[in-house]
DNA sequence: AGTAACCGGAACAGCATAGTTCGTGTTGCC
DNA sequence: GGCAACACGAACTATGCTGTTCCGGTTACT
């Protein structure tokens, strides 16, 4: 349904169709990134942005917009697919081997700013799509902090009194709270993965332990 | 503007004046508390929630809604005022003198349910309200917050090494991420102010202090 | 150079919501 | 008991949004 499979039946200018399967002209790409780029800024201000809105802000006609995406929730679906892939990327290439708390620092400060785009796509797609088109993206997001976070746990670094999957919650709402508050200007951007780190080590110190230290 | 002045001028019935200056028959003030509550609820769980929809709620009809506040503003407006005051009421009561870390864990336990709700009828009058009177409620809040974290980090108990500002937000985003997850069924919520209490705690530590412990 | 792919403003239909008016009935206070 | 305060469904206007159609112009690919 999205505009990468163009094969969507009846729809206006459906005489439309590419030489061969997926291929585009070169303004027809340029025009779908910057729908993309712009629906996920928009969305991120505003989880009811206007299809007008966006298709203002990405520098293109509405039709131009609904000849590319077919409607509305198809177009939040192709942006939820891409937060996701280049979620997916940058978590990837962290290294999340060695010591849980450096791990978890590294995890932390290569994806809060990710995290936190995430959620605002996602806060506009739990209006457009299923729930379980949600739930499927959301869990593979929380499954790499809780494998770290069981990592720690079972090397004691960990405190393990607490139920598990509120320590993921801890770890995700204090890369929110920090994206926010880098965006209001409360919080310098470049000093934000340290404050995240920090903050989130103490949280999850095992008790008693030395880990709750002033720098990881 | 709100139910409780009703010098609104040209108003639909503007004809139903109270005998005396805010005076009000019985049926008329069991109405305005229906619609308050049902509005307060309707918009924790949808800022977008329509008049129709919290008009249903309160069990009125949409004239009877308008009759009593006349634009949805003035509504939204009222709930936030309510909420304000329930929670000053709350706030109030709690003993915030004493040992900080106690004091905190104090009042986390006596306001996490309600630092949330307050959230939710904040985002709803975002969309409504001028941005003064957002910021005018708002940080009345934090005020509370920030004043035992003050004397918490003067006493040594809590860490200075990272923003003030900071470990606010860190406190209300844990109360909003608890609220979340006992409201999802992830959270048991008699449990939810102590596993608030211990995450805070800890992450508010100051470094080496053995205050990071399972129980306050 | 030719032409199909692409663009996009105008206009339309349908829907949802906010706010208003009308008219009639009910309630509760004096 | 009387009557003003209160209630409320129906119907209306206005606005904004989604999605579609039309049609003429432009671009870019061969």
């Amino acid at each position: 349904m999205a505009a990468t499979s163009r094969d969507t039946g009846d729809r206006p200018r459906s005489a439309q169709r590419p030489a061969a399967q997926g291929e585009r002209r070169a303004d027809a790409r340029r025009n779908i990134q910057a729908i993309l780029d712009a629906a996920q800024l928009c969305l991120a201000r505003d989880a009811d942005a206007s299809v007008a809105d966006i298709a203002k802000a990405a520098g293109v006609g509405r039709v131009t917009l609904y000849g590319h995406f077919g409607t509305r929730a198809d177009l939040v679906d192709a942006v939820l697919t891409r937060t996701v892939e280049q979620a997916d990327a940058v978590l990837d290439a962290t290294d999340t081997t060695g010591d849980p708390s450096q791990a978890l620092a590294r995890l932390v400060g290569a994806s809060w700013q990710i995290v936190h785009q995430f959620r605002s796509v996602l806060q506009a797609a739990q209006r457009e799509l299923p729930a379980e088109r949600i739930r499927a993206v959301h869990d593979r997001i929380l499954h790499r902090v809780q494998t770290i976070i069981d990592r720690g746990q079972r090397a004691g670094a960990f405190r393990d009194d607490l139920p598990k999957r509120w320590l993921v919650t801890t770890a995700f709402s204090l890369m929110h709270a920090a994206a926010e508050d880098s965006a209001a200007g409360r919080l310098d951007a470049d000093d934000a993965a340290r404050v995240i780190s920090v903050t989130l080590l103490a949280a999850l110190a095992a008790p008693g332990a030395a880990a709750a230290t002033s720098t990881p």
